[in-house]
DNA sequence: TTACAAAGCAAACGATCGTTTGCTTTGTAA
DNA sequence: TTACAAAGCAAACGATCGTTTGCTTTGTAA
């Protein structure tokens, strides 16, 4: 085995998070095929070939940040559970963690998390693979909180979980920022939900 | 007042409704922008310029799909209601039309339901006004439908749509032709609603 | 202080985009 | 049979697309 290489270190002045975050940005407000590399090299001062330093293709970059939105997503919801026992308060908790990182603006860190919700694989067919392995990955954690739930005999899991996951995602389609808060939202349809599936 | 012009009478062999079938044939599978005019005209051996004798704008086109896809599923909607007396039926009834109407694909008839559910108003600027509008009236059936409930004191009735209607439009991502029925998700989404808010 | 890779510039490539302009074909009403 | 509008052809417009190529700047490890 030959002896590693020293590490090339990134220098500090690399830009290539900003790309990621306008990238991020831009996707998620006008869509993969409406967004131009020229659009997202734009507002950081950069030349559109520029882009292809740290990329090889566009969709190359579109998997970065889906990667990375399911990436802090998935924290966010596995953070958001940790501390808790009772199955539906498990649920709860990453429902509302799940559509905070969705919908809540600030500090832009929701662009990534609509990216993987609002673009389809189909869009960029050379790494569509890959984005639907990422976006099953991150729904597999909803698979097992809904596999904990103490439902009645004859309730189909899977139809649960659909729809409450299809609810919360469609919510990026008619939510207002000065109305319902996300979590407010999401407590709601697990409320409409729950008592009806309760075994109790 | 003058009077009324003669009506000019369109020819036969006029194959607007062809370019209107595979725009929402492409937008539907593809969305507005990765679909391009030439896209559309291919199909049916039309010069990209002969489009423009019957819209101004490739806009304009979107525009007019969305409208057919929001006359049908009306339609189909209503016509699922007409019989029907009881509340919670009536809302299945329609949810079944609604989902089938989306993605039962024999006779292309659910593309342009497609392009309703899948095209963001703000992907075409310069109609997204009237596509709101459009989308609006049609949810309107569903609000109606929705207020004639017997659901418990309390209950959000407005909340109750939207976790429906997301729940169902969601399908369409992970919906597969070869399993379940349109049909069978929409009742199995209904009941999964029903039992908890039927006051009885 | 120097060597060198990381990072990005500068300029252009061919392809494709939505749309326009001027002209021709063709169905239909009179 | 003819007049004429409906429908679409043929060809091109300027703009923009994703990407490539060759060269320069600059931070950092030695």
């Amino acid at each position: 085995m030959p002896p590693a290489r020293p590490a090339r270190v990134p220098r500090a002045d690399n830009r290539l998070p900003l790309i990621l975050d306008e990238a991020a940005r831009l996707f998620a407000v006008q869509g993969f095929h409406g967004t131009s590399v020229r659009d997202i090299v734009r507002a950081i001062d950069m030349l559109p070939g520029s882009l292809y330093y740290h990329f090889a293709t566009k969709e190359a970059l579109l998997a970065a940040v889906y990667a990375e939105g399911v990436r802090r997503i998935s924290e966010a919801v596995s953070a958001a559970i940790a501390g808790k026992r009772e199955p539906w308060e498990r649920l709860e908790a990453a429902c509302v963690a799940h559509l905070e990182g969705l919908l809540l603006s600030e500090n832009s860190a929701g662009d990534y998390a609509q990216v993987v919700i609002r673009v389809r694989p189909a869009d960029a067919p050379t790494v569509a693979g890959e984005l639907v392995r990422r976006r099953d990955e991150y729904e597999r954690l909803f698979v097992d909180l809904v596999q904990a739930l103490p439902l009645a005999r004859g309730v189909d899991r899977r139809s649960v979980r659909l729809m409450l996951l299809g609810a919360l995602n469609w919510s990026q389609t008619w939510y207002h920022p000065g109305r319902d808060s996300p979590r407010t939202i999401a407590r709601r349809f697990v409320a409409l939900l729950r008592s009806e599936l309760d075994q109790e």
